[in-house]
Order: C-alpha cells, then sequence, then structure tokens
RNA sequence: GUCCCCAUCGUCUAGUGGCCCAGGACGUCGCCCUUUCACGGCGAAAACACGGGUUCGAGUCCCGUUGGGGACGCCA
C-alpha cells in the first residue's frame, strides 16, 4: 500500500501558493459555512432555463464484469434526458483498467442496453463525430493532456509503484481551502481540500485513470450534463480541479442515488444479495420493457398513481430535477408483478408464443435440449419432465438432497468455488465447463463424481436429468451461477471470512 | 476511523407551510369470484426516525441527535 499519500510531500507546492481551484470555492472556516449555506434539497436548484448548448449526455459502462442493472438504471437517465431535450445520449466505453476489461463483456454490454431499447446516438459501434469511443483507443489524447498538466506545474511524477524508471502522474491539490462542488441534485455541498488526496491521473502503464479520462472524454465529446451515481461526489473536487487546470468549463453534475440491495441495511446494489446481471433477467424471462419501466419507477411516477408507463412517456414525462435523493432498493418481487401486468395485458395468446419462440423455444434450443434428453426418453412425453428446468427460472431446492450426507457447509464451498471457476470463463462452451469444474473438484480433492452431484441438483432441481456441462452451457453463464448461487443460498451460503480464505488460497493455486 | 450524502408504511413512492388524525402501488392478511391455482374485485393492518427551534400553523423550513449509505485504489 504504498504510494497513497502525498500529504507533505516535497514535490507539493507550498500550501499558500497554490491556485484556489475554482472560483465558486469557498474559504474554510465553520462560521462561515453556515451563512453561506442553501437552501436545502427540497429547493433545488431550477434547471437550467436558457441552455446555450445542446444537451450531451453519456452513459460511461466499464467492461469488467457482466452487464449490471445499475448500468441500465444509469443509461436510462441519461437517455432519458438528452431525449425530452432533444439532445444526444453517448455511450463510451472506460476501459481503462488493463487488467480487467475484457472485450467480451463490452459486447454484452451493448447487446442489454440494446434489449432495453436505450439506444445511443453515439458510440464504439456506430462511431460519431468524436470517435473513438473506446477509451484504449484514445490513449495518446490522455498521455497528452497529463504532461501538459506536468509541464504547467499542475501534476508531478509518482515514481512509488511504478518497475523499473515507470512512473505515474499525479495532480496537485491544494492544502487548504474549501471548495463548493456544483450538484443539481443537492445544493450547497462542498468539502474541504485538506480531506482530498491527490489523485492519479496517468498509472505507469501509460493509461489513465477514471478522473482524467472522464474529464478529458467529457470536455471533448462535449458532454453538457454528467448525471452518475452519487459514489463520485467525493471525487468532485478532482475533476473540478482538473476543469480549472485544463481552462475547461465543467459540464452540469447530477449524482443519482444508488440502487440498494434488499436487506437489513440498504447497502449499494451488489450480485451478493440479489441478481445484478440484465442477462440474468432476459434468461429468466423478464420483458425488457418491464425492467425499463421498473427502473423508471424507482424515480418517478405519474400524477395518477398508474405504475406503468412506457419508455416514452418516461421520457416524456420524468422530471430529473425532482427525483428522490434517497437511494432507492432494487425490490425484485415488485418487478415481478409488473412483469407479470405485461404478459397479461400487452399480449394475447398468440403473442405470448411468439415472446416464448424467441425466448427459449426456437428451433435451436429445442434441437440442443432434444440432443440432451433422447438418450434419457422412453417416450415423447418424458421431454418435458426431463427439459422443464431450461424453460424456468428457478428450481426447486431441497438443502437435505443437496447435501446428501455431507456437510453443507462442505457443499456450499463446492459451489462457491464451481461458481467463481464459472465466472472467469471466457468461453462458455461444454469442454471449458469441463475442464474448469474438474480443476475444482481437483483443488478440493474430490472426484468429479460426487462433486457434480449437487450441481446437477442445483441446476436442473432433480436428480436425474439431462447431463451437467450441456445443461450449463443451454442454460447459459449468468443462469447457471444464478442457480449455484440460489443452492448456495439455501445450504446456508458460505461466510465472508471463510470466502476471503477460499479467495486467497485460490489466488495463489 | 476521517470526509461526504441521505431519512414518509417491510418496499417503491405522493406530498414543495394549512387541502394530511398522510394518498397510491408491491408485499402481507381477510372476504368475494371460481372445478384447482392464478387473475380480478372488496376490505384490513402498516409510515412522517428522535429532540429542539422558526411560524397563527411543520411530513414540508432551520439546528442537533440517532440511524443508514457512499468515498477514502496506479478499480471504475
Amino acid at each position: 500500500m504504498g504510494g497513497r499519500t502525498i500529504r507533505g510531500c516535497a514535490s507539493r507546492l507550498p500550501a499558500g501558493r497554490h491556485p484556489v481551484a475554482d472560483p465558486r470555492a469557498v474559504r474554510a472556516g465553520p462560521a462561515r459555512r453556515r451563512v453561506g449555506r442553501l437552501p436545502s434539497a427540497r429547493h433545488r436548484l431550477a434547471p437550467v432555463l436558457e441552455p446555450r448548448r445542446m444537451t450531451r449526455t453519456r452513459i460511461a459502462p466499464s467492461p469488467t464484469g457482466d452487464p449490471h442493472v445499475g448500468t441500465a438504471y444509469q443509461a436510462l437517465l441519461n437517455y432519458g434526458f438528452a431525449r425530452q431535450r432533444g439532445g444526444a445520449f453517448i455511450l463510451r466505453i472506460e476501459d481503462t483498467d488493463q487488467a480487467r476489461s475484457k472485450r467480451a463483456f463490452e459486447t454484452a454490454i451493448l447487446r442489454s442496453l440494446r434489449w432495453l431499447g436505450l439506444a445511443w446516438d453515439e458510440g464504439p459501434d456506430v462511431g460519431g463525430p468524436f470517435a473513438p469511443y473506446r477509451q484504449s483507443d484514445r490513449l495518446d489524447s490522455y498521455r497528452e493532456v497529463a504532461e501538459g498538466l506536468l509541464r504547467d506545474g499542475r501534476a508531478y511524477r509518482d515514481y512509488a509503484d511504478g518497475e523499473g524508471g515507470a512512473f505515474a502522474i499525479r495532480l496537485r491539490t491544494p492544502t487548504s481551502g474549501r471548495i463548493a462542488l456544483p450538484d443539481r441534485l443537492r445544493a450547497g455541498l462542498s468539502k474541504d481540500w485538506e480531506s482530498v488526496d491527490d489523485p492519479v491521473l496517468l498509472k505507469s502503464d501509460g493509461f489513465p485513470t477514471y478522473h482524467l479520462a472522464n474529464v478529458v472524454d467529457d470536455h471533448r465529446m462535449e458532454i453538457s450534463d454528467v448525471i452518475r451515481g452519487e459514489e463520485w461526489i467525493a471525487s468532485l473536487p478532482k475533476h473540478l480541479l482538473l476543469y480549472e487546470a485544463l481552462g475547461w468549463e465543467p459540464p452540469a453534475f447530477w449524482h443519482v442515488p444508488l440502487l440498494r440491495n434488499n436487506d437489513r441495511n440498504r447497502s449499494k446494489l451488489s450480485k451478493r444479495r440479489s441478481p445484478t446481471s440484465l442477462d440474468f433477467y432476459r434468461d429468466a424471462g423478464f420483458l425488457p420493457e418491464a425492467l425499463v419501466n421498473f427502473l423508471g419507477m424507482l424515480v418517478w411516477t405519474r400524477a395518477s398513481g398508474e405504475e406503468k408507463f412506457s419508455l416514452e412517456e418516461f421520457v416524456a414525462r420524468f422530471d430529473l430535477a425532482s427525483i428522490s435523493v434517497a437511494g432507492a432498493v432494487f425490490d425484485t418481487g415488485k418487478l415481478a408483478w409488473l412483469n407479470g401486468r405485461y404478459l397479461r395485458e400487452d399480449y394475447d395468446p398468440v403473442g405470448i408464443a411468439a415472446l416464448l419462440r424467441r425466448w427459449r423455444y426456437d428451433d435451436r434450443t429445442l434441437e440442443q435440449a432434444a440432443a440432451l434428453a433422447q438418450p434419457r426418453m422412453k417416450t415423447l412425453g418424458d421431454f418435458g419432465p426431463l427439459t422443464a428446468h431450461f424453460f424456468a427460472d428457478e428450481t426447486p431446492l431441497d438443502p437435505a438432497l443437496l447435501a446428501r450426507g455431507r456437510d453443507a457447509s462442505e457443499v456450499a464451498e463446492w459451489l462457491l468455488l464451481a461458481e467463481w471457476a464459472l465466472e472467469g470463463l471466457d468461453d462458455f462452451t461444454e469442454a471449458a465447463v469441463h475442464a474448469a469444474l474438474r480443476g475444482v473438484a481437483e483443488s478440493v480433492g474430490v472426484k468429479l463424481g460426487p462433486f457434480t452431484r449437487p450441481l446437477y441438483l442445483a441446476i436442473s432441481g432433480s436428480a436425474a436429468s439431462t447431463p451437467l456441462f450441456g445443461s450449463m452451457v443451454l442454460l447459459g453463464s449468468s443462469m447457471t451461477r444464478m442457480r449455484l448461487r440460489r443452492a448456495r443460498a439455501a445450504l446456508g451460503g458460505v461466510s465472508r471470512k471463510r470466502q476471503k480464505k477460499l479467495r486467497a488460497r485460490r489466488s495463489t493455486a
């Protein structure tokens, strides 16, 4: 953990000589703070009345994991805001984490957002006037900006963590004073510079950090409104300082509340606690219009109280300035109710049949299911029961059956390790799944047969069913992992502490 | 721990100083409909976190407390 702070480092400018970051910065001092206080959130700043420039918003996902409902939620707000003002909605890929970014994730994210109907005007796939829209394709521009900052003395080199002569470039932040943080959803925010560390701008591998890349791109792509999660409020001073140092006018910032887990603490939505993958919702049989409606419902309701509305209506009527700033719980129960309404009210039986064909009852899926079921069929009538789990969201789980005499916590660990192994797979093929699971079985010292028994039950809900690996592939990665997770939970789960230990052991292996 | 944010039924919300002994929806419970289960209909329980102010009047404004969340990475 070296290299973190820099407070008191010789390379800093003396505090007094440092330019104040923002003309709107307020002076330090407790008395001053109170007097200058703006009205609270109830009296929010009115939205800009005379937009001097075109409204341009963006969603900037990082391709480091499965497409996330949080990304869809952010995308919806950005999309809606831009559309209702006749502006443009941009999709930009923030793949500046070389270790974790994968092109497969990017592809999946684009596919999911398209599935939801949140079409972008500019993006890596459709191009646009500010191409390229993938940050790894614009590395030169960040380096150039960082070096300019270096020359101006606004940034400095940090050799702390680099290998050889490699260095990172950090931004020099003031050590005293207080900066006002303009936010369209909360009036009167501010923060002491003393609590802001010098952020890394350019990593020693030559890639920019989020701080640099988002500022450079938002400016160059002429983003007018940055609508992002409130988790970014703490780093707003860094971003504002960058805009100031670069002589650029910052966009308007809207820090929207985070989606929460449906647990006691309402922590930030995480896959630990509830399904977060958009692929999962698609595979479980949720309709894109219901999911979008649900996400919109979390921040806006019609005067009539009717909670079902189309994307078009949401775009036309929702008011970003008046959304609730308290984070909403992502309640899958209510989502399911809404989805049911769409199924009942918007389709006739013919329409439902078409929906089903598009979902999983297509020839290809049926043929693959047939290949898995055929050896076990005596009559065509066996097909239904044998393959029911392919056309279902949840399967029945019996903890006693899952553990089958073994220690429940041990089996839960197997399921966790299996989930992790499958998570890392680039190609979700039968051979890859087989190899991954055999690896896990070996690592826990159990033969593949007994190891996979609980997995059969988790996947199919039955001990007599289709072959495991082929079933997993047909179900898809997202649904497969969800079933393993649900089975693990049914067995009592694996403690956090134990997970940490397993993870450590796994990374050394 | 430090800094920042937030606070109406279990959950999503309406409420922008009098229309609120707080309205709607999900969930829960009861009844009705019905060959089952759903759907649908009707009804019930269920909230302004607490304490101080300001005001003729506070869920609504201010302060504090408590609670919760977020950030504190060469992740985003």
